[in-house]
DNA sequence: CGATGTATTGACCAGCTTCAAGTAACGTGG
DNA sequence: CCACGTTACTTGAAGCTGGTCAATACATCG
């Protein structure tokens, strides 16, 4: 998120504008979290850049089942994939920040889909379906830049997937407050004490596997021992991030290296 | 796998020929699970095969923790991919049949990465780490199919984090033992009773995240319901389909769509 | 103000794990 | 051929982790 309270949420253009920021603009490219594009690709990126999509926290990017949604570029803001079982039991399989790319998954199976809902207000580039193949065949580097991206996505859930498979209560917790620190850092503003961890209790249970009582008794536990701070819409704190990483049994620090962005 | 156990197990070349099988003639592009490719592009793919590797069960083709291993597709047999935590605890992520691409992950990111581990004696063919690169340069149309097998894995281990997240353990057997089958169909020869689900009951409890003890009593809950039949060594048999799937909350058929094969 | 959604706490219980021991299948070497 | 070791599979009993149910507190919001 490009943090400025102001120009965050400009009221302006709330829904589709065909407008947009122009890509050779984009905040995000600003961070160093992102490798340099060359303005070539940026120009292929720009032109299949359909439109921008503002958004509330609680709408729906993709639905489960959709199978030919849009593609999105998250520019600004949270949202996390989820899946479900007919009776309603939700898995989170993985949280979306800035610069992550969604919808890939969909376009390429025709297997069960996943659901994209958002947590925060914020905006979205928007894609054709079609763009990942006409990427590929306008820019060979860009197409690499997707598999990156795609492969990387997948590295995340796998982490996810032992996480939720072999950890204990405690553990995944730990883990998952200390990834996501992880990946929201570089998105926010220095001192400002806005509330960036935008999630309830119920997220991070169905993003464990947990019920949502011992998910709460297992915050209160890391509070006691004075590795977390999280109190609902405050800014989440982590005192003691070895430490945590000790508990979650999780290597640390983690690199993360410059990522590729559409 | 080509089934025919002559030509399977040749003791001639055992470890690595450079030789291996012209991908013009490969066996796997005969089956229909897998989309036709161009003259052209086999030729590509052609070139850029290193080499074919031979192995036993229980090798390692990548191991945690490499960054810059080769890259497979599994020609013959079957592995999976696992990660482990630092006190032994195994999640395995996915298997891995003839026609999947690995090693993508640990090319693209230097986070935590995954190994591979051999189920049965089998081939694949090596390519560079560098091929994905090549690849996306010399023919478009091969680089969206990397994407798309990266992304198709993705939507596997999603499948995989859902179960263990929310499924009880009868669903999450159940949901094991029909995707596998599924995915297993297309290259069992017809009616050679050949062992095809070559696992022990501990891969399945690691893939399910389950304890040894419990994955046992489950399986032997669905034997008493007539659901299943597997004995060690033996060839699986689910004789009521649509009831597994009642039982699994899956939904039933699914179809797979045919695949690009690198 | 209720109304709604979220967090917190207690009590109870079950699904699953752990520990332990025994059986079956298979390969090895004497 | 059988004794033996090894690996996988079974089964029983005990107990803990984490789930369910339920009630209360605490917000924010119209």
């Amino acid at each position: 998120m490009s943090k400025d309270g102001n120009d965050a949420l400009e009221p302006a253009a709330r829904c589709d504008s065909t407008s947009g920021v122009d890509c050779h603009a984009c905040p995000l490219r600003r961070l160093d979290v992102f490798r340099p594009a060359t303005p070539l690709e940026i120009d292929v990126i720009d032109r299949l850049k359909q439109s921008e999509r503002w958004f509330e926290a609680g709408e729906h990017l993709l639905r489960e089942g959709d199978d030919d949604g849009p593609l999105y570029t998250m520019l600004e803001g949270w949202a996390f994939r989820y899946k479900t079982l007919s009776d309603g039991r939700r898995q989170i399989l993985n949280f979306v920040l800035p610069g992550d790319f969604i919808g890939l998954q969909q376009k390429m199976t025709d297997a069960a889909s996943h659901g994209v809902e958002t947590l925060t207000p914020g905006r979205a580039c928007r894609f054709r379906r079609d763009a990942i193949l006409t990427l590929h065949q306008e820019l060979p580097s860009l197409g690499y830049d997707v598999t990156w991206l795609s492969a990387r996505e997948n590295a995340w859930v796998d982490d996810n997937l032992l996480t939720v498979g072999q950890r204990t209560a405690v553990e995944r917790v730990a883990a998952l407050l200390l990834t996501l620190q992880l990946r929201a850092a570089p998105f926010v503003a220095g001192d400002q004490a806005e509330p960036w961890l935008p999630l309830t209790q119920q997220h991070v249970a169905d993003a464990l596997g947990l019920s949502l009582v011992h998910t709460q008794r297992t915050l209160q536990l890391l509070r006691r021992r004075g590795l977390c701070e999280w109190k609902r819409g405050q800014r989440l704190q982590l005192p003691d991030l070895p430490g945590l990483a000790r508990v979650a049994h999780l290597r640390w620090p983690l690199s993360l290296g410059p990522l590729p962005l559409l």
